[in-house]
DNA sequence: AACGCGGGGCG
DNA sequence: CGCCCAGCGTT
């Protein structure tokens, strides 16, 4: 690939969006060009496989159908309608967004780079991706199968995990893209590296601009791109409190507003160490927390849970009350096993309700 | 420029 | 078990 020469841009930007047109997969953000549901489908999309998103999606619009709906939405369904998809931020940076739409243009998502990339969870990506899809606008939109392909077209090792990369690579794609059809442009890009030009084998045989690919040329594809690895995931041990009142009522809690797993409910728990017994610290800590009198029953369960950065080792009690369970404190609440279901839970605590609610949800 | 932030699937 | 995925906000 010669950036320099204009008739070799021409081919490959033919070749890329003639084989995007005959070979696009057909995905329900794809029926038509609302820029509300381009901009859901992005935030979901990000770091998301699609084939995760799509039930997702589906069933957001249809809770949500407009930006006036979401705007007006309350934050839990939101979350309930986000549970299991991970990065809960980018639902409430959404929501948030998308509230700032609604009251300050009139419900009308705006179409230029300035404007867009002031909302709240639209960064350098999703600005172009939502500008070029929704409005035609010749903008790059550089996500991981961007920077792949191209690291490979030009056979660049640099390191893509570092910022000032997909910045060279953003200013690459704004030479190559179409300016007739920016939208079949970025979309072709990332769908040739969502199914040809994979990670680790691409299918360089059935390419479709293999011969504009420099690391095809030398046979170094499967080595490109370059990417820093990442540090192991910190391990946390944690107890977690299961307990019933007399009622038969479980008491939930609700975590902090900020950080992990943002405004998510869960079971009462903390993170432990191995200075004293683990019993002893679930007790005072529910004392301290829940101004609740208990005894430590048996471990009845026990979770492994891996997050990008850090893991949970959690280990589940049965806990017996002593005191009487009124109120605890502004963010817990008893529930029925009917009541829990409308709460939004992160996937290792769903693990935890799935085994000590089993028969009874 | 680094790090925090989920969850699942695949080799 | 490590790697990767249509990244962004914070520090």
């Amino acid at each position: 690939m010669q950036l320099d020469n204009m008739a070799s841009v021409k081919e490959f930007r033919n070749d890329l969006i003639s084989w995007f047109k005959g070979n696009q997969r057909d995905l329900p953000w794809r029926q038509d060009k609302d820029p509300y549901k381009i901009w859901v489908s992005e935030i979901m999309l990000q770091q998301t496989r699609v084939e995760t998103v799509i039930p997702y999606f589906n069933g957001f619009i249809k809770k949500f159908p407009t930006v006036d709906a979401l705007a007006l939405a309350d934050e839990g369904d939101v979350l309930k309608a986000w549970e299991g998809l991970g990065y809960y931020s980018r639902a409430r940076n959404l929501q948030a967004a998308v509230r700032e739409v609604h009251t300050s243009y009139g419900g009308v998502v705006p179409n230029s780079k300035a404007e867009i990339s002031k909302l709240k969870g639209v960064g350098p990506y999703t600005s172009g991706a939502i500008l070029s899809i929704a409005f035609d606008i010749p903008e790059p939109a550089v996500d991981g199968n961007v920077m792949r392909v191209i690291s490979r077209i030009i056979a660049s090792y640099d390191d893509i995990s570092k910022q000032k990369t997909r910045k060279n690579i953003e200013e690459i794609i704004k030479i190559l893209i179409s300016k007739d059809d920016p939208s079949a442009f970025n979309q072709g890009l990332m769908e040739l590296g969502a199914l040809i030009c994979t990670p680790t084998t691409p299918s360089c045989a059935i390419c479709p601009v293999q011969k504009h690919c420099k690391a095809y040329e030398e046979n170094v594809q499967t080595q490109l791109p370059i990417k820093a690895k990442k540090t192991k995931p910190k391990e946390k041990k944690m107890a977690c409190a299961f307990i019933k009142n007399k009622d038969g009522q479980v008491l939930i809690h609700q975590r902090l507003s900020v950080g992990l797993l943002a405004n998510l409910w869960e079971f009462p728990n903390l993170e432990i160490n191995d200075e004293k017994p683990i019993e002893k610290q679930l007790t005072d800590f529910l004392l301290t927390e829940f101004s609740l009198h208990t005894i430590i029953g048996e471990q009845i369960f026990h979770v492994d849970h891996v997050f990008s950065h850090l893991k949970w080792d959690i280990k589940i009690f049965e806990v017996e009350l002593l005191s009487s369970g009124e109120k605890q404190n502004e963010r817990s609440v008893w529930v029925s096993s009917s009541e829990i279901k409308a709460y939004p839970f992160p996937v290792s605590h769903q693990k935890i309700m799935n085994h000590c609610l089993k028969g009874e949800i």
